[in-house]
DNA sequence: CTGAAAGCGCTTACAG
DNA sequence: CTGAAAGCGCTTACAG
C-alpha cells in the first residue's frame, strides 16, 4: 500500500482560511501521494487558491506580477493539478471517450492516432475502451461515459445502437463508420461510389466475369461496397456473382480453392476478376491462387480494400482503396470537442472520400504514382 | 452550451439531511447533464448515500434486501457514478495512463490491445497520450499523470528518462521496450539471443557473407539485435558488415540499390544474406532486389523482424521474428494494477521471449507450420 | 447493518 | 485584480 496510502491521512497544514465551521477547512498542503496541491502553491505564492486557479487557467484578470509568482511557485513545487478535482468542480472532465472494437491491424490504430491528435489539439485527453462483441461491453461503455465529456463510437464496435442512444442522452456522441443513430452526428468513409468506380475500372480492363467476395450485412461498409459493385455491373449489363466469405484468413483460402475448382468448359477460371471486401481477403486469395499457378492479373484480376501495407509489397501490387481513416478520427474528435462546448449537433452524415490505389493486380501496367495516394 | 450547462445551476432538491450548517447540504438530485446522482438513488431507495455507495461497491456489510433496493433504484434512474467525484473521494482514479509514440502499424495497436484487455480485467480504464518526439510531450504526459493511478511508457515514446523518473516520483510507473530507468519495473521483448539464433540459422544454411541492415543506437532494440548478430558471426568466425539504414521505406530502396551495385569479382552479390532490423526494411529491400531480377533466397537470403502481416503474403514468405507484443501490453497493465494496489516495485527487468518465424526467404524450403507461431 | 458528516482538491459566482 | 466560501458528487472513518 506504499504508494497508495502514504501520507493519505490528513496531514492538514491548514489552508489560508481559519473558518472551522465553513466547509473548506483543513486542506492538505500535500496530497495523497506527496503531490503538491493548490493550497501549497497558494501558500508559497502568498495568494489565495482562487488566484492560483485563475493564474493557472490563464485568466486575463490576474495581474502579471501575481501570475508570475503563482507560476513560479507551481513550477518549484512541480505542481500537477488533480484532474478529478478539477473535473468535479469545473463540471468538465477534459477527456473524450473512444469506443473501438478489438483493434486488429493498422485501421483502428490510424483512427486512434487521428482522434488523439485532434483531441490533444483541443487540450482533451482520450480514454479508450475496447468493446468486444462477446463480453458485456455495456458496463465498460457506461463506466466510460461517467468519466468523459463526450464519446465516439467506432465502426463495428460491440456497443449496439440501443446503448449508443442511451449514452447520447447524457453526453455528446458521434459515430464513425457505423450504422447511423437517428439524431447523432455520423462520419463515414465513402464506399459505394468508390466501389462502383473500381468495378468500372475492372470492366474497362475488359473483364466480363467479375465476382464479389465478402459478406455484406445490412448497413455495413461491405454492403455499400457490394452495392457499388452491383451498380457498375448493372450499368454495363454484366452479370455478377456474390461469394460470401468472412473477413478472416481461413475462409479466404477455402474460397480460393472454390474459385480454383470453378472452371468453364474451356478450362479457364469461371471468374476473371475478383472484387474483395478487404485486403486481407484479397491477399489470401491472390497468394493462394498464385501458389496454384494462376497468373494474376492475366487470368484473373484482383482488388482489395483498405490499402494495407502488404498490398504494396506483394507482386503484383494489389490494387486497393485507401480510406481516409486518420482524418475520420481527427474529424470525430474535432466535432466532439465542439459538441462538448455546446455546439448543436448536425446529424447530416458526413462522408469522406476514399481513394482507389491502382497497382497492377487489376490489370494496370503502370501503378498509380505513389504521390497520388499521398495527395488524398 | 446546451449539453454542457443545461440544469447546471443548482436545482437542489435537498439530500436527506437538513443540516444547513454542515457541509453537504443542497446536493443536486440530478447532475449537470441531467444524470442522476447518488442522492437521487438514495432518495428513491429510501436509504442514505453512504448505503448506496456501499451497495454499489458490493460491500458485504449491506443487507441483501437493502442492496436489492439500491440496485433497483440505480437501474431505474440509469445511474452512472461520476468518475471524477468517485476518484476525488476515493483517492483513486481507476485509470491507467499509457504513453505511446505515434502509433504506426500493428505493433502499438497490439500493445494497446493487450494493455487495455488486462487493465479492463482489473476494472481499470486506460487513457492514452501519443507522445510525439517533436512537440512538447512533457506537458501532455504531466497532465496525464494527474488523471491516472499509474503510467506505462512504451518503447521509443518521446518522454525522456528524466520525465519518466519525475512521474515515477508520484505514481507507479512501468516501462516497456525502452531503456530502463533505475528503480522502475521494466519489460522487454527478447532481442539479442533471438538475433543470434536467427543469424546462426542463416549460417547453417551455408551463408558466408551476411550483412546487418538497420541503425543500432545505444540501448535500443536494434542495438541488441545487431549485437546478437555479431555474436553469431564471432562464434562462427565469419566476417560481418553493418549497413546503417533508418527504419523507413525510402532508405530501404536506396540500400537495395547499394546492395545491388556491390558485386564481387565473379559478378555475384557481395552479400548473400541480409539480416534486417525490421520487416519494413526487409520487405522494401526484398521487393526491390526481386524487381531487379535477384532471386531470393537463392542469391541472397533475407530476414526481417516483427512478423508483420505482409511477411506472410510476399513470395518468398519473409522469415521474421514474432515479438510477444500483446503479452507485453498485458503484463504491463497487470503489473501496474498491482503496483497501484501498493505492491512494491520489482525493478529486475522482465524479458519475454521472441519467436523466429521461418518462412522461405531465409533459405528454408518448408516454412514453420503456422501453429508454431500461434503456440508462442 | 446503516446514517450523519467530513473531506477529497479543485472552480466559480459573489463581493469587494 | 483578489479573496472567502460554497459546492461539485462521491467515499469512508466514526458512531451507533
Amino acid at each position: 500500500m506504499a504508494q497508495a496510502t502514504a501520507g493519505a491521512s490528513g496531514n492538514a497544514i491548514g489552508g489560508a482560511s481559519g473558518n472551522a465551521i465553513g466547509g473548506a477547512s483543513g486542506n492538505a498542503i500535500a496530497g495523497a501521494s506527496g503531490n503538491a496541491t493548490i493550497y501549497a502553491v497558494a501558500q508559497r505564492a502568498g495568494v489565495s487558491t482562487a488566484t492560483v486557479s485563475r493564474a493557472l487557467a490563464g485568466s486575463p484578470k490576474v495581474a502579471p506580477a501575481t501570475r508570475d509568482a503563482v507560476l513560479a511557485a507551481a513550477r518549484e513545487l512541480a505542481y500537477v493539478p488533480d484532474a478529478s478535482a478539477r473535473a468535479l468542480a469545473g463540471r468538465r472532465t477534459g477527456a473524450l471517450g473512444l469506443v473501438l472494437p478489438h483493434i486488429d491491424g493498422a485501421y483502428y490504430a490510424e483512427l486512434l492516432v487521428g482522434f488523439e491528435m485532434a483531441a490533444s489539439r483541443h487540450d482533451l485527453s482520450v480514454t479508450i475502451t475496447l468493446a468486444n462483441p462477446r463480453d458485456d461491453s455495456a458496463r465498460a461503455v457506461r463506466e466510460l461515459s461517467g468519466r468523459v465529456d463526450g464519446m465516439a463510437f467506432m465502426a463495428r464496435s460491440a456497443a449496439g445502437t440501443e446503448l449508443v442512444a442511451e449514452i447520447a442522452r447524457r453526453r455528446p456522441v458521434i459515430t464513425v463508420a457505423r450504422e447511423q443513430v437517428p439524431g447523432l452526428e455520423a462520419l463515414f468513409a465513402e464506399n459505394r461510389e468508390t466501389a462502383r468506380d473500381l468495378t468500372r475500372h475492372l470492366l474497362d480492363h475488359g473483364r466480363t466475369r467479375p465476382v464479389f467476395v465478402g459478406r455484406p450485412e445490412a448497413g455495413s461498409d461491405l454492403e455499400a461496397r457490394h452495392q457499388g459493385y452491383c451498380e457498375a455491373l448493372a450499368e454495363a449489363g454484366v452479370q455478377g456473382r456474390l461469394l460470401e466469405a468472412d473477413l478472416a484468413e481461413d475462409e479466404g483460402s477455402q474460397l480460393a480453392d472454390r474459385l480454383l475448382a470453378d472452371r468453364r468448359p474451356d478450362g479457364r477460371l469461371a471468374a476473371d476478376a475478383i472484387v474483395c471486401g478487404n485486403d486481407e481477403l484479397a491477399l489470401t486469395i491472390m497468394t493462394r491462387l498464385q501458389d496454384q499457378g494462376v497468373r494474376v492479373p492475366e487470368e484473373v484480376a484482383i482488388t482489395g480494400w483498405d490499402d494495407t501495407v502488404a498490398a504494396a509489397y506483394v507482386r503484383p501490387g494489389l490494387t486497393s482503396v485507401a480510406q481516409p481513416v486518420r482524418r475520420l478520427g481527427e474529424l470525430a474528435a474535432a466535432r466532439l470537442a465542439l459538441l462538448v462546448d455546446g455546439e448543436p449537433a448536425d446529424p447530416g452524415p458526413v462522408v469522406l472520400p476514399s481513394t482507389p490505389v491502382f497497382r497492377t493486380s487489376c490489370g494496370c501496367t503502370t501503378p498509380t504514382p505513389r504521390s497520388a495516394k499521398e495527395l488524398s
